[in-house]
RNA sequence: GCGCCCGUAGCUCAGUGGAUAGAGCACCGGCCUCCGGAGCCGGGAGCGGAGGUUCGAUCCCUCUCGGGCGUACCA
């Protein structure tokens, strides 16, 4: 499944079993083998596959890191080795193992079989659930909703094919505080469409797209809503436009290739009494205290600054009070994992959040939070500045209308989360070498169209049984086949580190290898049996370039 | 002030403590009787700064300078 994985622990146990055989012969001496790498060399000339060990036994064996990589090296019998053609010991004492291609020649059989599954493992284990997003429903999907959706998804693929159950979670904003400013907004709005004099909140939401639900509002009640008892109106109003929003939300997410299995209401929380029994809990734990007519949880304790109100002077619970109740609600549905995708300007909720976990008993370690930090958008060298308030911000459906879900998803996730985004609309608009999703279909469409013409010379792929790849010799061969066996590795490093951008990355290095090998070879050639093996080759980049764009939610053409 | 993130090539960015730090764009020069030139090949320069830990630091620690964000009884 992991032909990279699988050398790696071949050499590791060859390497655990000489040292092991050495200190029985009293070659070497210590007590305990330290964690050691087996990794892949930047510079080719140092081999296949290296590994750290003599380097990091120096001191515990009191010998030379050259003189212990000898050692390890007179107890092992390179012929009897499989892969393996030769090992040295170089600069301060890395062990280099030189291997034979033959290892290379089993991975088109190996993807071949797989096909859309290749790149999947089995190493992870359990539940995780992926809550991203998460917008207000009070306003339009801006850049950084668009950025947390592609990066989220792309992260719950990644989990998906490294062995996990996932699910992907929105969490609606529909109750507190902003729900009241909200409502505020979308009153005066209907009195002021509907011909009445009145001001507008001043910290209200002053976009156009709220006007225009109101007007949607005013086409089913007309001006009935004016004449009603306040609070019947106001339920209407809310009810009606959450549900607009939430729909609009929803539609244009799926637009954005993001489906969810679960929507979950905030306002559900409240009214199952889950956000009151917990703070109930909280303060019988003595982990939350009154301080001038508040409640204030101890978040200090466990090593925030400072302590953070649960429940305000005027007894509404705070938007914190209802994230914890939502946090034990998510570890109560049997997640072993959970990730939150957020803002960065969201990060002093991080250790209060954890703190939270702790005070009901979970460990925090179950809960990542991978922030990402603001999208900054350009048009033709000018920053286009967001801003909800005003209504001047690209939303994301007119952004997928502008550039295309694809280049979207994959200008978002193309950069580490960690790294502030310049977007800019008009080179993820262009069709030309400068945009890299461009370049990635390109090879996908480029190698469909080899065995279209394939197909119309009446040249068909023989059984992989019969394909002798070790006829694939060339360079560019070799370091496609080896990209390749790649994947599934990159998968499972990126799941470990959280890293959506390595996918990408991968898919766009994988695609210069195409291009490199395309330009130099000919796959339809005079060569029979180099013809089928370099079809077999091109049927697995291609496959693996799909499979790569699948994570990425991003589409793999046959034409362009 | 304090906290978090980021300072890597002219620009945008990669780089799980390893050996000579990579890519794209931009710039210059090559390559189409040939499976799609939306492509390929070649060419320069860089880890903000100072200490420390380590056999070895772009990576870890401390300090410092610069940018972003946060520091609400907002979310």
């Amino acid at each position: 499944m992991n032909p990279v994985e699988d050398i790696k622990k071949y050499l590791e146990e060859i390497i655990v079993s000489a040292l092991k055989e050495a200190k029985e012969q009293e070659k070497l001496k210590f007590n305990t083998i330290p964690e050691f790498l087996i990794e892949v060399p930047r510079e080719k000339g140092h081999g296949d596959f290296a590994s750290n060990i003599a380097m990091l036994m120096a001191r515990e064996a009191r010998m030379a890191p050259r003189q212990i990589a000898e050692t390890i090296l007179q107890m092992l019998d390179v012929k009897k080795l499989s892969h393996v053609e030769k090992i040295e010991i170089a600069g301060p004492g890395f062990i280099n193992v030189f291997l034979s291609n033959e290892w290379l020649y089993k991975i088109p059989e190996l993807v071949y079989g797989l096909e859309g599954k290749y790149g999947f493992n089995g190493q992870g284990r359990g539940k995780v659930q992926v809550e991203f997003v998460s917008a207000n429903p009070t306003g339009n999907l801006h850049m950084g909703n668009a950025r947390g959706g592609a990066i989220g998804d792309t992260l719950a693929n990644i989990l998906e094919r490294a062995g996990y159950l996932v699910e992907r979670e929105f969490y609606i904003n529909d109750a507190g505080n902003q729900i009241e400013i909200f409502t505020d907004s979308l009153e005066a709005r209907y009195f002021q469409l509907t011909g009445h004099h009145v001001p507008f909140p001043e910290n209200g939401y002053a976009g156009k797209d709220l006007v225009d639900t109101v007007k949607n509002i005013i086409s089913r009640y007309g001006e009935s809503l004016a004449v009603m008892p306040q609070e019947e109106r106001r339920k209407i109003i809310v009810e009606d436009a959450l549900k607009e929003k939430i729909a609009y939300i929803r539609d244009t997410l799926e637009d954005f290739g993001i489906h969810y299995d679960v929507w979950f209401s905030e306002k559900s929380l409240h009214d199952a009494g889950e956000v009151d029994n917990i703070i109930e809990y909280l303060k019988e734990k003595g982990c939350i205290y009154e301080n001038e007519g508040a409640w204030w949880f101890k978040s200090s304790l466990f090593g925030d600054e400072k302590d953070e109100v649960v429940v305000r002077a005027n007894g509404l619970p705070t938007y914190f009070a209802a994230d914890i109740a939502y946090h034990k609600n998510k570890f109560a549905r049997g997640f072993d994992w959970v990730i939150n995708v957020w803002g960065a300007d969201h990060h002093g909720h991080i250790a209060r959040m954890k703190g939270a976990m702790q005070a009901m008993g979970y460990d925090p370690a179950r809960l990542d939070v991978l922030l990402m930090q603001l999208v900054r958008l350009y048009r033709g060298g000018n920053i286009v500045r967001m801003s909800k308030r005003t209504g001047t911000t690209v939303s994301l459906d007119e952004l997928i209308e502008e550039v295309g879900r694809d280049a979207a998803r994959f200008f978002f996730v193309m950069r580490s989360p960690d790294s502030h985004l310049d977007f800019d609309l008009e080179l993820a608009r262009q069709k030309s070498q400068e945009n890299p999703v461009y370049y990635v279909q390109y090879a996908h469409a480029r190698i469909c169209s080899i065995f279209r013409q394939a197909g119309a010379a009446g040249i068909a792929m023989p059984l992989v049984n019969d394909i002798d790849c070790r006829v694939l010799r060339e360079d560019e061969e070799l370091l496609l086949l080896r990209k390749i066996a790649d994947f599934p590795e990159e998968i499972s490093i990126a799941a470990r580190t959280l890293a959506p951008q390595r996918i990408a990355r991968y898919v766009l290095d994988l695609a210069g290898l195409f291009h490199s090998f395309y330009n130099h070879h000919r796959v339809l050639n005079e060569n029979r049996s180099l013809q089928d093996a370099r079809l077999l080759l091109m049927h697995i980049t291609r496959t693996t370039v799909k499979n790569a764009l699948d994570i990425l939610g991003v589409s793999a053409p046959e034409q362009m």
